[in-house]
Parts: C-alpha cells; sequence; structure tokens
DNA sequence: TTCTTGTCACCTAGGTGTTAATAT
DNA sequence: ATATTAACACCTAGGTGACAAGAA
C-alpha cells in the first residue's frame, strides 16, 4: 500500500545507474523521494521516515575507458547509520493519504560529523533508500513497537553516491529533468526529456493544487 | 506565559498606527507575528492558532491633510471568521517552548470568496490578533474543549487592514523593517532602524540556528 | 590519478512596495 | 474622490551543475 511517484523517472535513471551527489552542507535528492500511501486507518497515527542501508560492501570506482562502474575495494568504515523523520510526522493516516508525501527537506552528506541531522553516506559506495511507515500506538495501550511498523523498499531508488557525477548521461538526465539546473540546458526549452518532464510537473502541481487555477490567455 | 517578540517594532509600528496590507491572493504580515511560550507541559499536546477580531463597528478612511484616521461609517458585514491554525499543530508542550513560534504562514485577504484557508478582513478596518493555545486532552479522558485553552492579545498588534498603505510613516518603516522591501531603500545599506532591524535578524537566527555558524572574514 | 572542496552564474520560488489602470 | 487591482522591478532564500583549485 505504497505507490512510489515518479516511477517513470526513476527507472530512467536506474538503468544508467543513478548517482546522487553528496557534499560536506548537505544536498537533496532528485529525483524526490516521494510516495503516495493507502490502505492506512484514517483515524490512528503514524510516523514516517527513511533510512539508507548499504547495497553491499564494496567500495566503487568509475571507469571511464568503459563508461562503467567497477569495485574498487572493500568498503569503507560506516557512521552510525542515522534515520530521516518525515517532518509532518506524527499524522492521522487520513492526513497521509490525502496527498503525495515528499521527502523533499531530506539532504544527504559525507561529512562524518555532519551536525544538521543529514544523512550521512560514504562517497562512492552504492545505498538502497528504504522507507518506513511506524504505527503510533495510543498511550493507553502497553502494545510496544514489536512489528508496528512497515517497511517499503524500491530497488530502482537505489544510487551510488558520489561528490562529483561520473557518468556523464546521469549529468544531462538531471539537467533535463531538474528544474533547477534549467540554466544548464542547451537546446530550446523542454527538449529531450519533454514527456518524463512534463509528468513530473503536472504531479508535482497536482500535490500544491489548492489555489484557483488562473487561466492565462495567450496574446496574439 | 506568553512572550510576544519582536515587541520594540510593534511599538513603533503601534505608535504610527500599524496598517497591514490585504490583497486578494493573500498577504503575510509585518512584523510577522511571533511568539514565545513557557509554563506548558513538556509531554501534553497542545494546537496554537490565531483569529483577528474587529476593534469596532466602524469604517475608517484615512485623512491625508490631517494625517490621521477619521470614522468613515458604520462597519460593513462580516464574513464568517476564519481561524488560522499554526501548520506544526499538534505539537508537545516541549516542542512549542524550545523554539520562537512564528505565524509567518498566515495570510490575510480581503476576498470575501477565498479558498485557500485565508483570514478574510474588510479593508479600512480595525483588527486586533488574538493568539490561543489549545490543550489536548488524551482520547480516554471524556473532558471537552471547555476550559482547555487560553486566549493572549497583544494590543500592540491591532492594525488597520489596508489594500494600499496610507500613511506614508508606515510605508517607510515596513521599508526599513522589512528584508523583503529592501529594494526601495533610498540610504546606505542598514540605515535608520538599524537597531531593531538587526535585532530581528539575529533573534531569528537564533531560531533556526542549526548548522555551524561560518564566520566569513572581510577581505581587506 | 583520483577524488573532494569551495565558488560561481544561473535557475526556481516567492515576498516587497510602486505604479498605472480600473472600479465604485 | 476614493479604493482596489494587476503587472512589475527588485529583493530574499535557496537548489543546480560547472569549474578551478586543492587533497589524498
Amino acid at each position: 500500500n505504497a505507490i512510489l511517484e515518479m516511477k517513470p523517472l526513476w527507472d530512467e535513471f536506474h538503468t544508467l545507474g543513478t548517482e546522487m551527489i553528496v557534499t560536506k552542507a548537505g544536498r537533496r535528492m532528485f529525483p524526490t523521494f516521494q510516495v503516495r500511501l493507502c490502505g492506512l486507518d484514517p483515524m490512528a497515527e503514524y510516523m514516517l521516515m527513511m533510512d539508507f542501508v548499504p547495497v553491499d560492501d564494496k567500495r566503487y570506482r568509475y571507469a571511464f575507458h568503459s563508461s562503467s562502474w567497477v569495485v574498487a575495494g572493500k568498503a569503507d568504515p560506516v557512521s552510525p547509520p542515522r534515520i530521516h523523520v518525515h517532518p509532518d510526522s506524527p499524522a492521522t493516516g487520513s492526513q497521509w493519504m490525502k496527498q503525495v508525501i515528499s521527502f523533499d527537506k531530506l539532504k544527504l552528506t559525507n561529512n562524518q560529523m555532519d551536525d544538521n541531522g543529514h544523512i550521512i553516506l560514504n562517497s562512492m559506495h552504492r545505498y538502497q533508500p528504504r522507507f518506513h511507515v511506524v504505527f503510533l500506538p495510543p498511550k493507553n495501550c502497553q502494545e510496544e513497537t514489536d512489528n508496528n511498523f512497515k517497511t517499503f523498499v524500491f530497488t530502482e531508488t537505489a544510487f551510488t553516491a558520489v561528490t562529483a557525477y561520473q557518468n556523464h548521461r546521469i549529468t544531462q538526465l538531471k539537467i533535463a529533468s531538474n528544474p533547477f539546473a534549467k540554466g544548464f540546458r542547451d537546446c530550446d526549452p523542454d527538449d529531450g526529456d519533454v514527456n518524463l518532464v512534463q509528468q513530473q510537473q503536472q504531479q508535482q502541481q497536482q500535490q500544491h493544487q489548492q489555489s484557483s487555477p488562473k487561466a492565462k490567455t495567450p496574446r496574439t
């Protein structure tokens, strides 16, 4: 009962081998991890959270000549893993289900000493994002948090953490699909990945669409 | 146990006769209504909210020759009054008390048909903002919301709703103290209301100060 | 070599009062 | 006359990859 938003875009990145930038100050993910939930108890309260688990115990390096990732040794030591709690938590099932849930406040960092609550990852390592729905039992109940949570894994959201993009095709797809990178687009406005980008923007607009849409009459 | 933030700035506006812009799309207040709370039960849950009550039953008009507000008749009919719930609600007393509570998402409108949940006011009328702390009883308790809320009124936050500023001194004070109006400042950077503005910015920074402050060395 | 860091121009997104045009 | 609206230039605030310099 959790559906990944923007799945076509995730798939396109996944096919190329998704990379996510990590910086000292913290960098958002793109695509943003967004899900739609259903089947919750409308009246019950839930906490929503994400964490990131290593895909394997390896360190990678990008071979430019073959345009592919190759193993470069054992994994570096890991920091105590962090969990990102969705800032709207806790909220009722009804509130979570009536809109797309976006983790756009989540940031990735390679700073082991990070003091901002960001997710700490090792560059040149592979990670799998996980999404957790935690049921909050009423206070009078004795139940511990035994089986009161569900975990969702979308394998198409796995990625390699990098400090700079390695695969040039990933760079181009980011530029083509991330609105904030519009300044680096070469071709005519909205070219190349038009379909995916338009789909994305439409979905994001639906999410925030509370104000009356203003129909602008194009002047002749 | 509620302290108004930026009180010196509010006082300065109040002395001149505070005006707040209302627009069809909704306009934020400036100064922003911000309070600090103490004395709550750290573990209990509270909803925080604001509403706006008419100061009197009159309509006003600004007499430019005497630079003062004069009564212009009886009040216009009122829309059903709306309440703005702080978007972080509900939250525990502990969460509310550990930081300044800012109502910067609150917007004022003169559109009687507003569909965005903004506060509807009549232009050229006077209003008194009110702040409410609502105690949320645990679900097993039978208590109704009888006396489970407290209301705070800061008379220095009262204002006249306008569609365009009437008192030129109010305009100048807004330009001097609102960072978003910096483009209209004449004099040298940070002149005139330096003290108040600096105080404001320092307080707002304290509130969000989680990242390590980066000391920039000014170059010679 | 390979990877990381900091700065930058260029965007998105949205909050200001001004101004001219339009209601009322 | 007086009050309202919409477009606008100019800001704040912050998210992009490019690039040059630095580090391992």
